[in-house]
Order: structure tokens, then C-alpha cells, then sequence
RNA sequence: GGCAGGGUAGCUCAGCUGGUUAGAGCACGGCACUCAUAAUGCCGGGGUCGCGGGUUCGAGUCCCGCCCCUGCUACCA
């Protein structure tokens, strides 16, 4: 059975989770679904950044300690992606003594296997606490941060430990060309690789006299940076250093923001070829949601709270469109009324009114026994269709496409059936072909089941069960989407999948 | 400033190497049907394809200029 190891960023302690660590989370909760249907053994990470002054400042304005801070938002993000039927395998947090040990053994490892690349220089400039970093002056306006306006600027200057960016240029060039390392989407590899070609400059990666952090090894007066720290959660999660790490790494999959693609395509890749590890196969940089068009920020004020967004049609809702409308890729923009008219046009109107139709029709002429006519019928060779298109997006982390094909066999149904008018059959007691359309619609339904599980897994098992079939849809029941094993199940008129609130 | 990607119906987007009256879904209007969450099916209205030139028998589709948007431009989870 192959391994997929798939993650994505871990979120940053200073805040709760919008609609944007959301799509993030449930774009990679869709993806390791969907591998899981194919029938990859999935290990799916999540979990939480949890050094640096940022974190320790707002604990400090919480009148709490960091350690009870972090664990805090480490809840708040949790319960939420229970919420959202995220179905991750582990939740690492780097607070964790596996990651400080993981942490501390790369840098040793790089000291072994490349004794050049660390060494200690001083790094001088403006630094900005809210971002963490030193500005460029580029990022500078009014002598302060971009970002945070509010914010003073710290004259800082520093000796610190410096990682060797620069020589690894060339060996991440070759690895993207030929792509063994792969960066997605197109966009975003012509970034990397431009940036490559321009050449790098070596990068710090300690901090002094920060507490809040894993110790350097070997200087008592450093911790190691965030990012530097962070970005080998990854790692950590696999076990890292014990025996059987390797089982997990390299990681296949590495889902994250946009914003982020550097660190995880340049930076990250160069840590592991210096300290002599296997780097990832692969990263993918999704875009951001945009509210009304506008940018959605945590400074700028969150027009929509994930909580409301959750509430307003459930969970599976709020997966589907953001999977669907906001989109994997670019950025995508988040409106109620497109939610609205998603939810009623696709999922209550569509899908779920298929379901009741189907099954009510079921019940009403066969007592709720599904036909176990298996006739080939034009709905079956849509279904086909429909399932290759799908498969076609899904490999490629089209996942727009993905729904977009799985819905249409939604519509090829609800056209077979205005064509085949089941009522009439059965009012003409025509029963050979009534058994034929009803059995024909099963299938339709438990392949839209599959198709749909890794967008609306909550739903896709409630159709399931509503056709007496068991469960949320396994590789088994991919492997079985040729001919679905629908005949002689006991459904049930389900209960209405996608209510209409009287508002919408 | 440099580099990259965009601007196509009210909205979200398709339109490959240029070729009949520019497409889909949603929203909107009319008709049909009754199994269904007044759902579904059919028909229809609706677009100077950012602006201005040019190449061509013929250009959203190629070239030039301009306008606007987005991203990256080095340590922004």
C-alpha cells in the first residue's frame, strides 16, 4: 500500500483561525481523503507554531504564561478543525520535546555533514516584532512595518548563527527542473525559480537572548529562529531521528499559503540537503480568500469569523464552497450571498435534492428494497465519465475541477430521470424498466457518494446510509464504482440533507 | 522600478497552436412535469471579449502602445 505523507502549515499562536487557515486545512483535509479513496496509507499532519516573541508577547498581554497560552490556541484551532471534519493523523506543536530533539539533531546533522554552512556572523537592521523579522527598506514606510503600522521598529544588531543559504542554489535549481522537487502551481514554481536564478544570501537562524524557543546547540545564548525552528515540524512528526523516520519521510505532500512558498521551496529544502536528509516531493501554495475583494487580514478586522461561517449552512457547506468557489489555487473571493446561492443551487436544489427524489421514489414503488437490476443505462455511462474527469482533476490537485466533475453527474441525473419519468413507468406498470431506472439511480447516488466524500465527507455518509450501504465511502467502495454492489439494499428516505433556512 | 499572471454576460469562470451567428454554471423571465427540500426539465433575454492602433481574406485568440488589478522582488504560517 503506498505511503502519502501530507501537511500542511502549522498556524502561528497569536490569534484565532479565519476563513483563510480554514481553506487551507480543509484543501489538504480534501486531498488526503481523496488518497485515502485511492488507497494510499495517508499520515496527515497539522498542528501549531508556538515559539517566538510574537507568542511570547501576547501571552504577556493576556496576563498568562506562554506555556498556558499556547496551549489555549492550540484547543481553539483544534476544536475548530474537528468542526470542519478535518481528518488529520497527528497534531504536532512545537513545544513539544519530539520537536525540540528533532530541531536540535538537524542542526547537529548539519554540522556533521556540512561543518561550513552554519557559522556565526552579525546580522544588523530593523526589526519588526509583529513580523518577526528584520524589513527591508522596501518594507518600510513611514519608518515603520508595512504590516504592523502600529508597531515600532527595533534598531537591532545582533550576532547571530548564519546558515550557508547560498550554496545551495544550484542543487535546488536541478531538482526543480527536473522535477524531483516539485512547486506548484505553475505561478508559484516561476517565483522560486526566478528568485533562484537571481542567487541567494545566507540566512540567520538563531536569535539572542530569546527564551522562548529551543536552545542552539552548543551557545547557550541563542535560540534558534522561528522559521528555522518551525519549518522542521515536518520532520519531527515522522519520529525523527529514531530508527523508522524514513518510513514517513520524505514528505509527499506540502500544503501551504502562498506567502510562505520561499521558506518552504528554498530555505527548507537547502536545511535538509546540508544536514544530509531526503528533501520533499513536493509543495503545494494554494491563494488566499478575499473578503468582498478585499484582503482578509486578522489587523484588518475579520469581517466573517469562521464560527459564523460554520453555523450558517454546517460544516460540509463551508467545505464545499470553499473548495469549489473560493478555490485551491488563486485567490478566491468569500461572500454570503455566493455562499448562499452555492449552498442553494448546488448542495440543497442539487444534491440533496437529488438524494430525497431518488430514494423517495424507491420507497414509494419498492418498499425501500433497491432493484438489483443492473442493466447498463446512459446514467451508468455518465457515471464513468463523470468519475474519470474527476480522477483526472484530483491527481493534478485540481480540486475545483474535482468538484466541478462530480457535480455534474448530479445534473446528467436529475436529466435521466425528467427522461425516464419513473412515476409513469410505474403508472403504466412497466416494472422491468422502473426496476432499471431505480437501480440505475442507486448507483448514481453511491458514486456521487464517493465522488463527493472528500469534499462533504459528513454528507457523502449520510447518503450512504440512507441507501442501507454502510458508512463513509472507503477504498473499497472506490475500487467498486464500476458496478456499485447497490442491489437488494435497504434504503430509507433520508432526513433533508441541505436544509433551506426560510432566509436564503 | 524590475519580473510574472491577469482584465470575456449581473456573479464565478471555459475559450488549444487566429476561422461559421463568443460558451457553461449561478442569478433573471416564460413553459412543462409531479418522484422530490416550489424541487427538476425545456426555451429565452443578456456580452463594444479593459482602451487605442496594427498584421491578416479573417483576431478574445498574433504584434505595438496605454489603462487597471494581483503576485513576487530575500528571512511575511
Amino acid at each position: 500500500m503506498p505511503q502519502f505523507y501530507i501537511t500542511t502549515a502549522i498556524d502561528y499562536s497569536n490569534g484565532d483561525p479565519h476563513l483563510g487557515h480554514a481553506l487551507e486545512k480543509v484543501g489538504a483535509d480534501c486531498i488526503a481523503r481523496y488518497r485515502r479513496l485511492r488507497g494510499d496509507q495517508v499520515h496527515f499532519l497539522m498542528g501549531m507554531d508556538e515559539h517566538s516573541q510574537a507568542v511570547l508577547q501576547a501571552a504577556e498581554e493576556n496576563g498568562t504564561s506562554p506555556r498556558a497560552w499556547v496551549d489555549l490556541m492550540a484547543d481553539r484551532f483544534a476544536d475548530f478543525w474537528n468542526r470542519l471534519e478535518v481528518s488529520n493523523d497527528d497534531w504536532i506543536r512545537t513545544t513539544e520535546p519530539r520537536h525540540r530533539e528533532a530541531v536540535i539533531e538537524l542542526l547537529r546533522r548539519i554540522r556533521r555533514h556540512n561543518p561550513d554552512d552554519l557559522y556565526v556572523g552579525d546580522y544588523e537592521g530593523l526589526y519588526c516584532v509583529g513580523c518577526e523579522e528584520f524589513k527591508q527598506p522596501a518594507q518600510i514606510a513611514d519608518g515603520r512595518c508595512i504590516e504592523h503600522p502600529t508597531l515600532e521598529l527595533v534598531p537591532t544588531k545582533e550576532r547571530n548563527h548564519f546558515f550557508r543559504l547560498s550554496r545551495y542554489r544550484d542543487t535546488l535549481l536541478d531538482r526543480i527542473r527536473s522535477g524531483e522537487f516539485r512547486v506548484e502551481p505553475a505561478i508559484r514554481r516561476n517565483e522560486i525559480v526566478r528568485l533562484l536564478e537571481d542567487g541567494l544570501q545566507d540566512i540567520s537562524v538563531s536569535r539572542h537572548r530569546l527564551s522562548w524557543g529551543i536552545p542552539f546547540p552548543d551557545d547557550a545564548d541563542q535560540t534558534v529562529y522561528v522559521w528555522f525552528d518551525a519549518l522542521i515540524n515536518y520532520l519531527s512528526a515522522t519520529g525523527f531521528p529514531a530508527p523508522g523516520y524514513q518510513r514517513l519521510w520524505p514528505a509527499d505532500l506540502h500544503v501551504v499559503g502562498k506567502g510562505i512558498t520561499r521558506f518552504h521551496c528554498v530555505i527548507w529544502p537547502a536545511m535538509l540537503l546540508a544536514a544530509g536528509e531526503a528533501i520533499p516531493r513536493q509543495v503545494w501554495a494554494h491563494g488566499y480568500v478575499q473578503w468582498e475583494g478585499t484582503k482578509m487580514s486578522k489587523t484588518a478586522g475579520t469581517a466573517v469569523t469562521l464560527g459564523e461561517a460554520i453555523e450558517r449552512h454546517g460544516p460540509d457547506a463551508l467545505r464545499y464552497f470553499l473548495l469549489r468557489e473560493v478555490g485551491f489555487e488563486a485567490d478566491g473571493n468569500f461572500s454570503w450571498e455566493r455562499f448562499d446561492e452555492r449552498y442553494t443551487a448546488d448542495l440543497a436544489d442539487g444534491l440533496g435534492n437529488l438524494v430525497s427524489r431518488s430514494l423517495a421514489m424507491v420507497a414509494k414503488y419498492r418498499g425501500g428494497i433497491v432493484p438489483a437490476a443492473r442493466d447498463e443505462t446512459p446514467l451508468d455511462q455518465a457515471g464513468r465519465e463523470t468519475i474519470s474527469a474527476f480522477t483526472h482533476a484530483m491527481d493534478i490537485l485540481d480540486l475545483r475541477g474535482g468538484a466541478e466533475a462530480a457535480w455534474t453527474l448530479v445534473a446528467t441525473a436529475n436529466l435521466y430521470i425528467q427522461q425516464v419519468a419513473p412515476w409513469k413507468l410505474a403508472k403504466e406498470g412497466r416494472e422491468a424498466e422502473l426496476d432499471i431506472a431505480l437501480a440505475a439511480l442507486a448507483r448514481a447516488l453511491y458514486r456521487l457518494a464517493v465522488l463527493a466524500s472528500p469534499f462533504v465527507p459528513g454528507k457523502a455518509g449520510a447518503i450512504c446510509g440512507s441507501l442501507g450501504a454502510s458508512g463513509e465511502p472507503t477504498a473499497s467502495a472506490w475500487n467498486s464504482l464500476a458496478d456499485p454492489p447497490v442491489g437488494g439494499l435497504v434504503s430509507s428516505r433520508p432526513q433533508v440533507l441541505f436544509p433551506k433556512p426560510a432566509s436564503v
